[in-house]
RNA sequence: GGAGAGAUGGCAGAGCGGUCGAUUGCGGCAGUCUUGAAAACUGUUGACUGUAAUAGGUCCGGGGGUUCGAAUCCCUCUCUCUCCGCCA
């Protein structure tokens, strides 16, 4: 949630920063300073008239007390009409606030400068890339067929246990997933990432803070008896946990980090985009959060992209990263970087993370806060990302290692799978 | 799921209609003493909003009500604890 001074300072650029970010009801900037500025009016005439009341009832209480019962009655009469100034503006205000947070929920975070202009995802912008495209033998094939060769995951099963979009994974399926979260949950320990294992499913309250609410509604399975909704990734429970907090300046940086399956609607998906693994409802993932002073959060964002790039290293997976343009990017960022692997024999690209600087946008919703040095408290930056999903990774690791005699792991993995081969 | 008790500032814990944004202790910060530290003593120490600065307003788990006036009374929700039941 942007913060309404920043509206107010200087609505041309906000209107133009949204712009950037493709979005379309620009005139909502106008519409909440002006009902705010409204707010400010009613506010003071309800603070006026309580002030009144209460200034009257301490002169009432001290009458009461001297037995001045009279003077008492008469005084009581008189807050009569300061009541009803309350009662009216207050409803006034319950009204209005309730506009204005409506309409500023509605506004997206602002993009970085460095965010480039764009609509679509072929507008995104390299940055740099990595690792080598290995080419494949003739017979070479997609990592479905692998998942069935080598018996590491059952779609058919899925659907029968639950529905389309929940592969069961079997004997070393279910064990390269294990393996690789714990060697990517080791990889951001080492980093000084401290690990949590949060709830899989969060309260309304959690999910608004982090900006999936009531953005993106649709995309998250929704409890309705408990009014709980499942995890679309470990940000949400994880970036809670400083909701409503007042850091000390030296508690800063926070780093977090988290395993957690992730559960997702993706409605309307369809076609060979989702065949496999490219696209499921529910998929490990282990997250990096980080909650920073502002000035050092893009310090800090850089550091991320290198720690999530190191880890795609010690994969040996050629990936490339992008920087989302304006139209490509979520929600509640200010900047994102996108990393890819190239799937060999898909002949494609796959997201495998996202790292993202929001800035203010979940602070200001979550109230996470620290004392700086003059003492004064302001505002925190927070910082997520992947590190990583584990479907697509899986799918390039199976297709771009494939040989005749099995699948080669990477030597990082080997330990945490304790075989050199996928056979 | 049943019965009872409770939720107050960083923590502990008073307050049970006006003098309470809140006694006190611990912790934190500053000072005195000391070569330094500890101890002791003294002072200070919540958040939000608002103002040029004052002032003013709001917050005692959340929401609603009674009253001139609510941390205190009533209703309701959530959570915690104790006992019973069920259970990995």
């Amino acid at each position: 949630m942007l913060q309404i001074s920043v509206l107010k300072n200087n609505p041309e650029w906000v209107k133009q920063r949204l712009g950037v970010k493709n979005f379309k009801q620009i005139n909502l900037v106008d519409e909440i300073i002006k009902l705010d500025d409204e707010r400010k009016t009613i506010q003071l005439s309800y603070e006026t008239a309580q002030a009144g009341i209460n200034t009257a009832s301490k002169e009432i209480g001290k009458l009461m007390a001297q037995g001045k019962k009279e003077e008492a009655e008469t005084a009581k009469k008189q807050v009569a009409t300061l009541k009803e100034q309350v009662t009216t503006s207050t409803e006034k205000l319950a009204s209005i606030e309730k506009l204005l947070h409506d309409a500023l929920v509605q506004l997206p975070n602002l993009p970085a400068k460095e965010v480039p202009i764009g609509k679509t995802p072929e507008e995104n912008e390299i940055v740099r890339s990595g690792g080598t495209i290995p080419s494949l033998s003739e017979n070479a094939v997609e990592h479905w067929f692998l998942l069935e060769k080598y018996k590491l995951a059952n779609f058919e099963l899925g659907n029968k246990i639950t529905g389309s979009g929940f592969p069961v994974y079997t004997g070393n399926g279910a064990k390269l997933q294990r393996s690789l979260v714990q060697f990517f949950l080791d990889f951001n320990v080492n980093a000084g990432y401290h690990e949590y294992l949060p709830p899989f499913m969060v309260n309304e309250q959690s999910a608004f803070a982090t900006g999936q609410l009531p953005d993106k509604e649709g995309q998250m399975y929704h409890v309705t008896e408990d009014k709980l909704y499942l995890i679309p990734t470990a940000e949400v429970p994880v970036t809670n946990v400083y909701r409503d907090t007042i850091l000390k300046e030296e508690e800063l940086p926070v780093k977090m980090t988290a395993y957690s399956p992730c559960f997702r609607r993706e409605a309307g998906s369809y076609g060979k985009d989702v065949r496999g693994l490219n696209r499921v409802h529910q998929f490990e993932k282990v997250e990096i959060i980080q909650i920073v002073q502002p000035e050092k959060s893009y310090a800090v964002l850089e550091e991320m992209v290198a720690h999530v790039e190191s880890l795609l290293n010690s994969l040996e997976l050629p990936y490339r990263i992008l920087r989302l343009c304006g139209g490509d990017m979520g929600f509640a960022s200010a900047i994102t970087y996108d990393f890819e692997v190239y799937s060999a024999a898909q002949k494609r690209w796959l997201e495998v993370s996202s790292v993202s600087n929001f800035e203010q946008f979940q602070t200001n919703r979550m109230k996470c806060r620290y004392k700086d040095s003059t003492g004064k408290t302001q505002l925190t930056h927070s910082l997520n990302g992947s590190s990583l999903a584990l479907p697509r990774i899986v799918a390039c690791l199976l297709e771009n290692n494939q040989t005749d005699q099995g699948i080669v792991l990477p030597k990082a993995l080997q330990p945490y799978f304790g075989k050199e081969m996928i056979q």
